[in-house]
RNA sequence: GGCGCGGUAGCUCAGCUGGUUAGAGCGCUCGACUCAUAAUCGAGAGGUCGGGAGUUCAAGUCUCCCCCACGCCA
């Protein structure tokens, strides 16, 4: 049996997300942990909410609660709609967590102690009426280069000039619109990434096996321009994991927090221990210390392509430059981006379908199947609701959905709901029990690849062997001279709909649990035999006919569907 | 402006280290079947692979130039 540390990227806490960020992390990881599972390895699925920085500040600010309430409070819707997809984690952490606090100073601790920070002092603008610095982008005026009114601190809008806050004409601050705003020196800590160069750039070379796209992002922050540069790792803020030294006060650090980047991925770790505080596990070691069990463990983390260079630099040179025995990441499996009907998805503009939304037109399943059959691997890809209506009714309802009714009605017209008796497996059936079998070695090597893509079309095709098996041997013409023949028929068929609902597990749990009930069976062990599989359902087998696993979507909704989320164009 | 990823049938996409008539699903046409959610199964018609040049016995698949879309960065 082997390990499974698998991490999907940690959600803002800002909000709710769209399916384009669902199908970048949390599904795929979630499909992939499920699989595991489902093969009988042991797993441990992480996720938690990012909780950190100025945009949690404003938003609470703009909710107005404290800060540290209102990320308990979307915490919580966050992982109520997780739990409506039917994401898996093991635990969903935050990155607030006590143990993320302690853990992060833990690891600024060990690199001072090695050397990899050092202190920098750097000028920035102070709001007198927000009461503290503000970000770059949090600051606009007029431009000095063209006169626009609303440039940004850092990048003009209008004619695309790069600024320094200080450049601006008539500065304000847009938190409050104060004009109050004065330069300050004040210092922080950066992370030395610029030292761990070579380092990393050893390891993503012997890194041949990842998606290109991994690769690629990582291999262009590595040599871009200077190189990988030192990144800071605090800011002046009051809502965060106070700068500290392991357990020790940072002289000269007073006051200050880690920077969002830095605390986010150890909160990986820290969720694995949150995971055992709240009595789900109890040893969190053996997935992250390679020199206390972690060593068999295979760590595979997912993500959108926004988040690779955090992943394959920063946190590595975190965990690099600690120097302990921590487990390092084996495998990346990196997204691109989902676009919604030929634009973007736009938080903002309200654009493009979010989470909560999706769950409450359609069940998780039929937004699981079509995200993860069209997950964007190789390059950004589409949603549009022509797409979706014709995938979720022909896959799903139309293959999958009316397999189970036309098999399950049948016998039940027939035979009663219960698997018949008579004769046994003939070539037709040994000759269907082999293609499949070679269908599922097929579909786990896709999975074991985790070709999202592949793997949905693989499924897929499995589906329509047993379609093509009922075509063939007809048994509702067998039926009348030959019920014998008839039953040997529909016994496989039966059996076909459990070895389905294990299959389908990772991709739509919803029906698959349906699947097993109407088959009045819970065993969902995993077909290393396809042949013993479809034996096991004897005759005498109760089951019960089900409702409908999947509905068609009607071209009316899918118009409703495409008007109410086309969101305001500008 | 630089970099990255793409540009393959009407649509969404596969095509690894170059090699027989370029693939899948959907859609479309025709046929079969009638157990089933007007479902299923089969067959067929549709691309010369963004454009151009080159390397090669052989290129969608390698090289160079150009065009287009998207993204990132400065």
């Amino acid at each position: 049996m082997a390990r499974h540390l698998i991490t999907s990227a940690i959600p803002y806490i800002n909000g709710i997300k769209h399916l384009g960020n669902l199908v970048g992390s949390q599904l795929p990881a979630d499909l992939f942990a499920r699989y595991q599972r489902g093969r009988g390895h042991e797993v441990l699925f992480l996720c938690a909410t990012d909780e950190h920085g100025t945009p949690a500040e404003l938003a609470a600010a703009k909710a107005g609660k404290p800060v540290a309430e209102y990320c308990e409070e979307m915490h919580d819707v966050q992982a109520k709609i997780a739990d409506g997809f039917n994401l898996s984690f093991d635990h969903f952490g935050r990155s607030s967590s006590a143990q993320n606090h302690k853990l992060t100073q833990h690891f600024a601790g060990r690199l001072a102690d090695q050397g990899l920070i050092r202190e920098v002092t750097e000028t920035q603008m102070y709001s007198h009426e927000d009461g503290r610095f503000l970000p770059d982008r949090y600051i606009e005026g007029t431009c000095p280069n063209c006169g626009f009114e609303e440039a940004r601190g850092d990048q003009c809008d209008n004619c695309g000039k790069l600024l320094d806050p200080t450049d601006l004409i008539d500065p304000y601050s847009t938190v409050s619109g104060s004009k109050d705003l004065e330069e300050r020196e004040t210092k922080h800590l950066y992370l030395r990434q610029s030292e761990m160069r070579g380092k990393l750039a050893d390891w993503i070379d012997s890194k041949k096996d990842w998606p290109i796209l991994t690769t690629s992002i990582a291999q262009k922050w590595l040599n871009d321009g200077d190189g990988l540069q030192d990144r800071g790792i605090t800011r002046d803020l009051d809502w965060g994991i106070a700068v500290k030294k392991g357990e020790n006060d940072w002289p000269g650090m007073e006051g200050k927090v880690f920077y969002v980047w830095f605390d986010a991925p150890i909160e990986y770790i820290a969720c694995s221990q949150e995971w055992v505080d709240a009595g789900k596990g109890t040893d969190w070691e053996r997935w992250w210390r390679t020199d206390k069990g972690a060593d068999d463990v295979t760590y595979t983390q997912f993500m959108g392509k926004d988040n690779v260079p955090f992943h394959t630099l920063s946190f590595p040179a975190t965990i690099f430059g600690a120097d302990e025995d921590w487990k390092l990441v084996d495998y990346i499996k990196s997204f691109n981006y989902l676009n919604y009907d030929g634009g973007q998805f736009s938080t903002s503009r309200g654009r493009g379908v979010f989470m909560d939304q999706a769950l409450e037109i359609l069940p998780a399943d039929y937004w699981r199947w079509w995200l993860l059959a069209n997950a964007p691997e190789s390059s950004d890809s589409e949603f549009t609701w022509e797409q979706f209506q014709s995938i979720v009714n022909k896959d799903l309802a139309d293959v999958l959905g009316n397999f189970v009714s036309r098999v399950t009605k049948f016998c039940r017209s027939k035979f009663g709901e219960a698997v018949p008796e008579g004769g046994d497996y003939g070539p037709a059936e040994l000759a269907l029990t082999d293609d499949i079998a070679a269908r599922v070695k097929a579909y786990e090597k896709h999975m074991d690849a985790m070709e999202v893509r592949k793997s949905a079309a693989e499924l897929r095709a499995i589906w329509t062997a047993g379609n093509e098996y009922l075509q063939t041997v007809a048994p509702w013409s067998t039926f009348k001279e030959d019920p014998d023949t008839a039953a040997i028929q529909i016994r496989l068929a039966l059996n076909l709909i459990r070895l389905y609902a294990v299959l389908s597990k990772p991709f739509i749990p919803d029906a698959s649990a349906q699947m097993l009930a109407a088959m009045h069976t819970d065993d969902d062990s995993w077909p290393d035999d396809v042949s013993a599989a479809l034996h096991m359902f004897q005759s005498g087998h109760e089951f019960t006919v089900p409702d409908i696993t999947f509905r068609k979507i009607t071209d009316a909704e899918r118009d409703e569907w495409q008007e109410k989320f086309a969101g305001k164009r500008t």
